[in-house]
DNA sequence: CTATAGCGCAACTTGGAGGTTGCACATGAT
DNA sequence: ATCATGTGCAACCTCCAAGTTGCGCTATAG
């Protein structure tokens, strides 16, 4: 069994996966697909990285016809305001 | 310049690190040969790992003599209270 | 002054993460 | 039934992190 902070470090450590829970966050849910338009990356990509933050428990998946909707978990939207006070306050101390 | 979460998330995502961290919290200060006896790896891969966790701003080196004593920093002790707090969070979410 | 304990640097190997391409499958529209 | 859209799966490539080994430098001990 692996730690699972293994999972949530690891998948907090790609920026591109940062960016996918503030854009889940401002947006509430998006596909796979709609987020390829913001990230200079390809579909198959972007999907990876939406796996990657399930398994660590940040996002949710949920298919509804033939699209599959990604959204925040709890606990990834407690993390998105995690990062927006985690950039506040490293810029403090790096002044 | 590269965005400084990901030093500070890629420096936590690996146990071996975070497990340095727990180590120099109990210790106050070590030094790498010291820490080698608790790790399953040589004194150079630990001391790999103190300069990452150096670059992240979780630890700092002071060389004393012949010997480098490592110490967590303010943002590292906080962060080891914090690793406690979130694996006993994610262990209540599992059950 | 010599020996030894501690450290840093550099080269090398390896496994896995991040990304791409290609294809097959499912669902909605015409 | 057909076509287009959205997805998932698998193979492949590349690059870097993690770890090792080997060597050389510095500093304390005898």
């Amino acid at each position: 069994m692996s730690d699972p902070l293994n999972y949530l470090f690891g998948a907090l450590a790609d920026p591109n996966r940062r960016q996918v829970i503030g854009l889940l966050s401002e947006r509430g849910s998006a596909t796979a697909t709609e987020l390829t338009g913001e990230l200079p990356m390809t579909r198959q990509a972007v999907s990876k990285h939406l796996t990657t933050l399930a398994d660590a428990g940040l996002v949710a998946s949920a298919r509804q016809g033939r699209e599959t909707r990604y959204t925040l978990t709890q606990t990834g939207a407690e993390w998105d305001d995690r990062l927006d006070a985690l950039r506040r306050h490293l810029q403090k101390r790096t002044l």
